[in-house]
DNA sequence: TGGTACATGTAACATGTTACATGATTTG
DNA sequence: CAAATCATGTAACATGTTACATGTACCA
């Protein structure tokens, strides 16, 4: 649905070859949305095709050619359209959940390691936002929007992350002596 | 990867035909995991193939016959053992969060009614869960381990859409009058 | 007679994952 | 000399979405 649009607005950032992008999607925008290099090679040329991108092969000294991608006008406006566009929210995934609701049917101590591994993976991810936060972010969220909106992604990071790990404590203190 | 597991959960809890495994993933088990009817009709003759559960046609007065699945021992070893395995994280999947990080290139004025039409979708649904909390768990969450974790389920969607609505909230103060 | 609930499917397409495939350069 | 990084792809398969397709029974 939106892969293409995740990547204009990688590319609205700067000009990047299929390699820089997938390594962003590791990194920054790659907290909210994965892709691998699979789909990315798959779907670049068809964002040239409908003219949403640019293309050019860059030789390099050193190292293997690359071609880097850049965002037109029409791509542009695009993404401009779909910032403003209803978009669903989002289908609920939490595999946790539904081990939760099977250790309801299986028994508790099921589902005890899964729920401490968790909250090691949420509390890790917590970590590292608010280190971000601190290092970027220290003195306020800054007066442009641009600065703003940046802020705004990193925080929704950690209040997610919080939530979780709040949410695996009080699992953890119902479940472990039941 | 786990509907098939969502499937099982669904099917342990009581055998259901492939229309009201629909209906349970449109509510309960739904909030959690979603699916399709198409996806359902596609995996329940996968499940019997693998042994996992076992059908029955039910013939119905006024109504059209049924399919009855149910889950086999086979299904409920199957189950244990998924519960126990590690899974990864959830994929992020934030389209908001990319929409704010194309406000920081387009202009945050591009998004604000998303994020309001957002923290609406967010409120309802807390409103919702906290009413079922009320009901179903006012007297706490009980002593045995299967009102525990069908409660810790529920608890994670309060959390969840509490920390969305928070987001939603600081965000709007802080991109309102840029 | 028109809508909703019950009940189950197929077909085509879009998206996502895993494995396979190649080859140069840099770093330890 | 082995591993990591840079760089781009194909093929097969699994999963998810949208549209098409059919039919009964009940209620207003």
């Amino acid at each position: 649905m939106s892969l293409k649009h995740a990547i204009l607005v990688s590319l609205a950032e700067r000009p990047a070859s299929g390699y820089e992008l997938v390594s962003r999607f590791d990194r920054s925008i790659g907290y909210f949305w994965r892709a691998s290099h699979q789909q990315m090679y798959r779907e670049l040329p068809k964002l040239q095709t409908a003219g949403w991108v640019s293309a050019e092969d860059v030789p390099q000294s050193g190292k293997p050619d690359k071609r880097v991608y850049a965002i037109t006008d029409a791509g542009r406006d695009a993404l401009a359209k779909w910032l403003r566009a209803p978009v669903g929210p989002e289908p609920v995934r939490e595999s946790l959940m539904v081990k939760v609701r099977g250790a309801a049917v299986l028994g508790a101590d099921h589902v005890l390691p899964e729920i401490r591994r968790h909250r090691a993976l949420h509390a890790d991810k917590l970590a590292l936002f608010r280190q971000i936060e601190r290092e970027q972010f220290g003195d306020g969220a800054g007066d442009d929007a641009t600065g703003r909106c940046r802020y705004l992604a990193l925080r929704s990071g950690v209040l997610y992350h919080e939530s979780w790990v709040r949410w695996c404590d009080e699992a953890l203190v119902l479940l472990e002596r039941v």
